[in-house]
DNA sequence: GCTCAAGGCCAA
DNA sequence: TTGGCCTTGAGC
């Protein structure tokens, strides 16, 4: 959907403070000092499927849809012009983003990574890049042999990536998989034909309005965004290789915000061990037999003696600076840490870790072939994963290494960084049960790549962006990306583009304030210093974790309520989402749903779900209906293919959407509405999945009284298009089957991959 | 008393 | 403006 790849720009320069903002206090040792209301208009918004999505409140940024992932990922497997325009950081690119001040210092600055001085900690004084400290396994140093395999893999990678032909592949060449070939099929997320309904980008608030002079929405018409926000995702993987709306509860399982029997992180930490039996590893089966492997020279960051990275350490920085060489470094604990819990192995998981509803598509492991098991080879790949916007390697395109701004080394740099930083959004964020605090600190950050240094604002990140988000969002900074919003975020580049910084920061799952809103905000308005945050769900299952079925246990006690799955997670099945502010989440936070439930909403919706994105997308291409890969079907093509009166119903609808001006906030809402209207006979809490789609309705009718005081029969005439949706969907449903049975009508594959949503 | 995630400081 | 280091203080 390269024609709906639209980026824009929201934002704006540069906020001023707000009124009355004084100079940042001296530090006078605790208490507060200054209570700012502002916060940062998200800065740009990217969605794949809406096009440009612009929020009409300074307060709210919407990604409305979870598509946005796909093509994200697509596109960078497909290098298109503009993103290799994008990747090519070269001179001349950064004048575009000339809202966003860099001094030549900054640019050079970027080259040098690391060099900064850091506490004594053992291995610090190095330059993880020029010399990578010895690694150690969980005994201590790795062996010679070891460090041989750890360097060759290094070696290896510098030297595909310099070719930028082939994907590192870490010593291990069956592991290798060239770039330039086709993905296997669990990687390539693109056989499905619901897939649309998927992860998507976390979802993130803004704590408070930056109004730059415009007021902010009434409260009524914040609430449809704060609905849809936790009704479609609250906060999700970036990634996710799930291809149904069931699989992907992989990335939105309900325990993924799932809290604790205690909020405590430390118990969070002894539940996810808990669960880190080698044996009830879901690694394990993703990897297959581990032990075996010389560690690719990329064994596991997590050693017993943890305490050389310890929390404290880990908070002062470890002993890494590269992500890159955090994956060489250190090996597997059998004892404390199982090897399938190695953040390396957990970090693929997302190219296939078998949903915990539904068995994994495609044959065998997801995790098969060897793709995903083989170190920075793995990263490589899984960087391709990632969209344009994602940074990365870009498949198909040789490195550049004239690249004046950094040089051969730097890039390579980039890449590393970018591979880690894509590993993480796969991984750290998207760790599977059992990956520990330490292990998750031990990855990269899922921003930059940098080495984690804690949990700061809901993710584990690194310093430098921890302390970026906290300026950009104390600051109330309004960075622009003129670049389309598409520009690489690495150790190397993060200070190029501060939008696409923020932008990934919030991506990845930074949040600016709890979306429960009973929990105080991260970023704290008083600016009171100390004290614990008391958001643990990310902590626990940091961003997307997810667990495999049966597992509900793992994280609270039985009877737990919270174990149940999230609204959000439900929503984000839906397809849409939008990261607002949460300030009234306790007032639109649907019910809790089951999976069960979920799954069961989503088995009775999807065609409409699909049928709705469909057309949605094709508002503006009167008499074409946009289906996949860019590509439109007329009502002649459709009649042609044997799909002609479902196209030509899906065009009559379309026609309604578009005289009726649908906009982002009512689609997603109502396909939250379709959603949770779906006459699915089994809910077993019908009443919760009920009144969830009441605050629906009732959300979106605030809104399109608020936004169209001039329409006041919208929302009845939104709510009327849902049972003609319905009616479009039986009648391709009822094609389908009548056709199948004569042999002759297109076949069901044919019409997922029409709208198959990977726009 | 320890942990750790906040905010602050300040050299680069 | 960045990012490493420091202080703070709630939670345990």
């Amino acid at each position: 959907m390269n024609d709906t790849m639209e980026t824009w720009t929201a934002a704006v320069a540069h906020s001023p403070p707000a009124p009355g903002k004084a100079p940042r206090p001296p530090d006078t040792g605790g208490g507060t000092k200054e209570v700012t209301s502002g916060s940062v208009t998200v800065i740009s918004v990217h969605d794949s499927e809406l096009g440009t999505v612009i929020p009409d409140s300074p307060r709210s940024t919407d990604k409305s849809d979870l598509s946005v992932i796909r093509p994200r990922m697509m596109g960078s497997l497909t290098m298109t012009p503009i993103e290799r325009d994008n990747e090519d950081e070269g001179s001349g690119s950064d004048g575009e983003v000339s809202k966003i001040d860099f001094t030549d210092g900054e640019l050079s600055a970027g080259v040098n990574l690391r060099t900064k001085k850091k506490r004594g900690t053992e291995g610090d004084s190095r330059d993880g890049f020029e010399e990578p400290e010895r690694p150690m396994s969980w005994e201590g140093e790795l062996s010679d042999t070891e460090m041989s395999i750890a360097t060759t893999g290094k070696q290896d990678l510098e030297e595909t990536s310099m070719e930028g032909v082939q994907v590192c592949g870490v010593n291990n060449n069956h592991l290798r998989l060239d770039e330039d070939k086709p993905m296997p099929s669990p990687l390539r997320f693109t056989d499905s034909g619901v897939d649309h309904i998927q992860a998507k980008p976390s979802t993130h608030q803004v704590s408070t309005s930056n109004n730059g002079g415009v007021p902010p929405p009434t409260s009524s018409a914040s609430e449809l965004p704060l609905l849809v926000d936790k009704l479609l995702g609250g906060t999700g993987s970036y990634n996710t290789p799930s291809h149904s709306p069931v699989l992907q509860h992989r990335h939105h399982h309900p325990l993924k915000h799932a809290v604790p029997p205690t909020p405590s992180p430390d118990s969070a930490i002894h539940s996810a061990y808990s669960y880190g039996s080698p044996a009830q590893s879901p690694v394990t089966s993703r990897h297959g037999s581990s032990h075996g492997l010389p560690s690719s020279g990329f064994s596991s960051p997590y050693t017993p003696s943890l305490s050389r990275n310890n929390s404290d350490a880990s908070q002062y920085g470890g002993s890494q600076h590269s992500s890159c060489y955090s994956y060489s470094s250190v090996s597997v604990s059998p004892t404390q840490f199982s090897p399938t819990h190695s953040p390396i192995q957990s970090r693929h998981m997302h190219a296939g870790f078998p949903s915990p509803v539904m068995p994994p598509r495609g044959t065998g492991s997801p995790l098969h072939a060897g793709v995903v098991y083989g170190g920075m080879g793995v990263h490589r790949n899984l960087s391709g994963l990632t969209g344009p916007g994602e940074e990365g390697v870009q498949e198909g395109t040789t490195p550049d290494l004239s690249d004046d701004r950094e040089g051969g080394s730097s890039i390579l740099d980039d890449k590393m960084s970018s591979l880690a930083a894509d590993l993480v959004q796969h991984s750290a964020l998207a760790a599977p049960p059992g990956i520990s605090r330490q292990q998750l600190i031990n990855s990269p950050c899922p921003i930059c790549g940098d080495k984690i240094s804690g949990f700061h604002y809901g993710i584990f990140s690194c310093e430098s962006c921890k302390g970026f988000f906290k300026r950009t969002v104390q600051n109330r900074k309004n960075y622009v990306c003129l670049r389309g919003s598409l520009c690489s975020v690495t150790i190397s580049t993060r200070k190029k583009c501060p939008a696409c910084r923020f932008e990934k920061c919030l991506k990845m799952g930074m949040k600016l304030e709890v979306s429960l809103s009973v929990l105080p905000p991260a970023i704290r308005e008083d600016r009171t210093r100390g004290g614990r945050s008391t958001y643990q769900c990310s902590y626990t299952l940091p961003a997307s974790l997810v667990a495999p079925s049966g597992s509900d246990k793992m994280f609270a006690p039985s009877g737990d309520p919270q174990v149940k799955l999230e609204a959000p997670d439900l929503g984000a099945m839906a397809g849409s989402s939008s990261h607002l502010n949460s300030r009234h989440h306790e007032k639109l936070v649907p019910q809790l749903l089951q999976i069960d439930d979920q799954i069961s909403l989503l088995i009775n919706a999807w065609c409409e779900l699909l049928l709705f994105s469909c057309c949605f997308r094709s508002m503006s291409t009167p008499g074409e209906i946009r289906v996949s890969l860019g590509k439109s079907i007329t009502l002649a093509q459709a009649r042609e293919l044997g799909l002609g009166a479902c196209i030509e119903r899906m065009l009559n609808f379309t026609e309604h959407l578009r005289r009726l001006k649908v906009d982002k906030y009512e689609y997603v809402a109502m396909k939250v509405i379709v959603l949770l209207t779906s006459d699915a006979s089994d809910l077993r809490e019908s009443e919760k999945v009920r009144a969830s789609q009441e605050k629906a309705l009732e959300a979106l009718q605030q809104y399109t009284l608020t936004h169209y005081p001039d329409i006041p029969s919208k929302f009845g005439e939104l709510l009327l298009r849902i049972p003609e949706l319905q009616r479009t969907c039986q009648v391709g449903k009822d094609m389908l089957s009548v056709k199948n049975k004569e042999g002759e009508g297109p076949s069901f594959n044919l019409l997922m991959e029409l709208l198959r949503g990977d726009h």
